[in-house]
RNA sequence: GCCGAAGUGGCGAAACUGGUAGACGCGACGGUCUCAAACACCGUUGCCCUUAACGGGCGUGCCGGUUCGAGUCCGGCCUUCGGCACCA
């Protein structure tokens, strides 16, 4: 990265243009005075009761990391402030909060390498990040700061767990669950990514723990129809459809011989349940153990113990393995007699953690029964099949056979046929299924929320109450993971002892804290209320601010943060605090800014601070570079190269207001002049709501460069120049609006107001074109007769030499755009 | 493997519902200014052929199709990026 440090100020050409009564564009002499002048005057922040036009715009709150804010958080932040200055200047009144998501691993594991307690360290990192922000120029309302590691705040994530667990929402349970061996934590299924840490990439174990558990699996059918009307970005939308994974098919069991017991299991190919040769439960299966016969107890007690120990990805890539249990379940279809395996293939967390096994249809099973040398049976046969064995499985949908009075029917009708029959029987039943699975919560870690949980030898599980809320993080020497079960908090007596708030007596603290994930679940409600210290947000203040109006933000979240705030905000809901369901009326998604095709991060070394570019430009120089230099919504590769270009064009601006101030008495606005005006403001008022602002900050740059061409220039025209650019660069508008004596503050004027018809261009040029080739270009009165353009298109040289002879025995016309000839031959 | 997005000059990128491909900017080249340089300003700049001038051909990842006309629509490939990944 090489910056290039321009000298547009050099000694000499200050003291020439001095004489000449005009001054230089130097961004470090503007900024921080207007900086100063809008924290003063409080011009963005909000009478939150008063407000007419409530307008809630709202970026996501960062991680505040050690390296302070790199290039992509400014990037991400700059479109979703300029969307914000626009509105207000349509005459909302725009909210625009901002916070710090401080609890977390990622803080933690960071304190640890440092050997700063995280309490000290956060500090530091969120002071630096809101000179940063404030730097950068953003309109944020700094009086309704959130910070999640504030007991002010996190009193209330407790309170909403506590409501969670009164709801049944919030549970604690057994359950098989993804354990960081390096992060020593659990973690959600949605922080492993590709069977490894979403933090650092270590491959995952699974661990059988007891573990708090939010049910959003109760929701999945609302968070997926939702889908359906929310305004939001199609991406993040298909990923959460994705997530959650909808598919229908039937549940049903095979009785086990001689025990009164039954093998459970899900299918979405009901039609092939004929071709069943075996099962597989899934080796940490509950049944294992009381099924497996005795001879067959030792292979698959070892089996077990191997599946156990391997990490997820090892799990998935070794060849199927496997163990005959010994004993055998009935097909009830067809009665026949399918012998019972173990398998680590089949996911004890995937449907019921056991399959009917069809090898001729599933990819899976046919490996598996190839190895282990298992009965093949074809029942879907594929539409070209002679009755002879198959190379491989067959999965597409086919005509049945082998499958008793369901023969001949097609898989559609077969599967609906098989259903009818063991529903009526009384062993089936069609079910619904999904891949999302419960939100795991528990973290056994130091930097966190508590879980106001104790557990009582005689009570049991106790709430604390929430008029004792909250549980405060204690300040511990040794926050350092235990790497067992138990998390750090465990080891502080004081903590952990305390009475139970039913009996009295003495009891336990839950030592685990929260992920932090749960932590930013509900930051959009708080920023509203944070005046309020007895309540998490008020009832008022929500219904006149949420749902949030804009939300803008980074793709990764689309399965995490952005799919727990929608269930979140509809528990809230069900339960009376919340009189909507869904949190954001509107979503977009903005691109991942990376540097040389890398992901930018503190471990790649690749961090780009803008602290930099403040100093060499100026922010407003980087905000309009950032955004013109690519699209919003598709970031791309980093790079400096054309900063110089946006530099430039702001010194020209400048130049020209300059030059406005020093000229004598003004033109007359032509005719021309007035439409090219109406046209510029339509072009940048249309992209900013489509946050194309890249095309934005060309349309000014376009205006500029004819403006130049005047010999002076219109009050009008310097006033929309100045006020179009206002949301890109507020610095250098507000010092050159006051530089044309206008009252303060240039933020706070009416956007720019365009009229459709004078938007419009009288001279359009017309392409002519003979059989689909222009071959000339001419110029006509814009919604011309066609009659009028043809006559003027024929007569074109151009357009004769290419005709010549032949006969034009089709003629297009687009109004406005082209005409076209079409010749015979 | 499945889902999603995208492939356009030397580079970042524009292009409304199928209608002048390359706006705007970077870089490069030429010029003005300067003792000189930098800055600034003016001009040229998709590729190829050709001309004194005019002109002509090709061109939006590849192959084909629809259409008077395709960067845009359809079919089939290739590549890159992102997401998911034994989901039964």
């Amino acid at each position: 990265m090489t910056l290039a440090f321009q000298a547009h100020h050099t000694e000499t050409s200050e003291s020439q243009e001095t004489e000449d009564r005009m001054s230089r564009y130097e961004p470090s002499k503007i900024e921080a005075k207007w900086r100063e002048r809008w924290a003063e005057t409080n011009i963005y922040e909000v009478d939150m009761r008063a407000a007419k036009r409530p307008f809630y715009n709202l970026m996501m709150f960062p991680y505040p990391s050690a390296e302070g804010l790199h290039i992509g958080n400014v990037f991400a932040f700059t479109g979703a402030d300029i969307y914000g200055r626009v509105k207000a200047m349509q005459g909302h009144d725009v909210f625009e909060p901002f916070g710090y998501d401080a609890f977390g691993i990622h803080s933690e594991n960071f304190a640890l390498k440092q050997n700063i307690h995280p309490m000290t360290l956060i500090r530091d990192n969120v002071n630096n990040f809101r000179e940063q922000m404030k730097r950068l120029g953003t309109r944020i309302a700094w009086s309704h700061e959130v910070d999640t590691t504030d007991p002010a705040y996190y009193r209330w994530t407790q309170w909403l767990f506590l409501q969670l667990y009164k709801q049944g929402l919030a549970e604690k349970r057994s359950a098989p669950v993804n354990w960081c061996p390096s992060c020593k934590t659990v973690l959600a299924d949605e922080q492993v990514i590709a069977g490894k840490c979403e933090r650092c990439s270590t491959e995952i174990t699974h661990r059988d723990l007891e573990q708090w558990f939010l049910k959003i699996t109760d929701y999945a059918e609302r968070l997926l129809n939702n889908l359906n009307w929310i305004d939001w970005s199609p991406v993040i939308k298909t990923a959460q459809r994705n997530w959650i994974g909808r598919s229908e098919g039937l549940q049903t069991r095979f009785a086990i011989e001689g025990t009164s017991e039954s093998v459970t299991f899900f299918t979405t190919r009901p039609d092939t349940i004929f071709g069943v040769t075996f099962m597989v439960l899934a080796p940490e299966h509950a049944l294992v153990d009381q099924i497996t016969t005795p001879d067959q107890k030792d292979a698959v007690d070892k089996y077990v113990t191997e599946a156990m120990a391997k990490t997820a990805v090892d799990r998935q890539q070794a060849e199927r393995t496997g163990v005959f249990t010994g004993a055998y379940a009935r097909n009830p279809l067809n009665n026949e007699r399918v012998p019972i395996w173990i398998g680590d293939y089949v996911l004890a967390t995937v449907g019921t953690g056991a399959i009917m096994a069809v090898p001729a249809h599933d990819t899976r099973d046919f490996d598996f029964a190839r190895k282990y040398d298992l009965p093949i049976r074809v029942v879907v046969a594929p539409s070209d099949w002679s009755g002879g064995e198959l190379a491989e499985a067959y999965t597409d949908a086919g005509t049945l056979v082998n499958s008793g009075e369901f023969d001949g029917m097609a898989s559609q009708d077969a599967s609906e046929a098989i259903v009818k029959k063991l529903e009526s029987d009384g062993t089936g039943e069609r079910t619904v299924a999904y891949r999302l699975r419960d939100w795991l919560i528990s973290r056994q870690r130091y930097w966190g929320t508590p879980i106001p949980i104790i557990y009582c030898d005689d009570c049991g599980t106790v709430t604390v109450p929430e008029d004792q809320l909250p549980v405060e993080l204690p300040y511990v020497e040794n926050f350092r993971p235990t790497g067992t079960a138990q998390a750090p908090l465990a080891l502080a007596d004081s903590f952990v002892n305390t009475t139970c708030p039913e009996c009295g007596k003495p009891a336990r603290r839950e030592t685990d804290v929260l992920d932090t994930f749960v932590d930013s679940s509900w930051y959009f409600l708080r920023y509203p209320s944070t005046e309020f210290d007895e309540r998490p947000f008020g009832r008022e203040l929500t219904e006149k601010w949420l749902p949030v109006d804009n939300y803008i933000g980074g793709k990764e979240h689309a399965v995490l943060h952005l799919l727990y705030s929608r269930f979140i905000t509809m528990a809230l809901h069900d339960m009376g605090h919340l009189s909507f369901e869904e949190p954001y009326k509107r979503f977009r998604a903005h691109g991942v800014l990376v540097l040389g095709g890398a992901k930018i991060s503190k471990s790649r070394g690749n961090i780009v601070s803008p602290d930099d570019y403040y100093a060499s430009h100026g922010a407003d120089t980087l905000r309009a570079y950032l955004m013109f230099s690519g699209r919003y919504d598709e970031g791309g590769d980093f790079s400096d190269k054309g900063i110089e270009g946006v530099s430039r064009f702001l010194h020209r601006v400048w130049d020209l207001v300059e030059r406005y101030r020093g000229q004598e008495g003004e033109p007359q606005l032509t005719d021309e002049a007035e439409r090219l005006l109406h046209r510029t403001i339509k072009r940048v008022t249309q992209d900013i709501s489509n946050l194309k602002f890249n095309t934005c900050i060309a349309a000014m740059m376009e205006y500029s460069n004819e403006l130049q061409q005047r010999e002076a220039l219109h009050v009008r025209e310097i006033e929309t120049l100045i006020l179009l650019l206002a949301p890109f660069t507020p610095y250098v508008t507000e010092e050159l609006w006051a530089r044309i004596d206008r009252t303060y503050s240039v933020h706070q004027q009416a956007w720019p107001a365009f009229d459709n018809e004078l938007a419009k261009l009288q001279e359009v040029e017309v392409a002519v074109q003979v059989n689909g080739k222009t071959r000339d270009i001419i110029e006509a009165a814009a919604g011309s007769e066609e009659a009028a353009v043809v006559a003027l298109a024929k007569q074109s040289e151009r357009v004769q030499r290419h005709l010549g002879q032949s006969e034009v025995v089709k003629t297009i016309y687009v109004p406005d755009r082209l005409v076209n000839f079409v010749t015979k031959g």
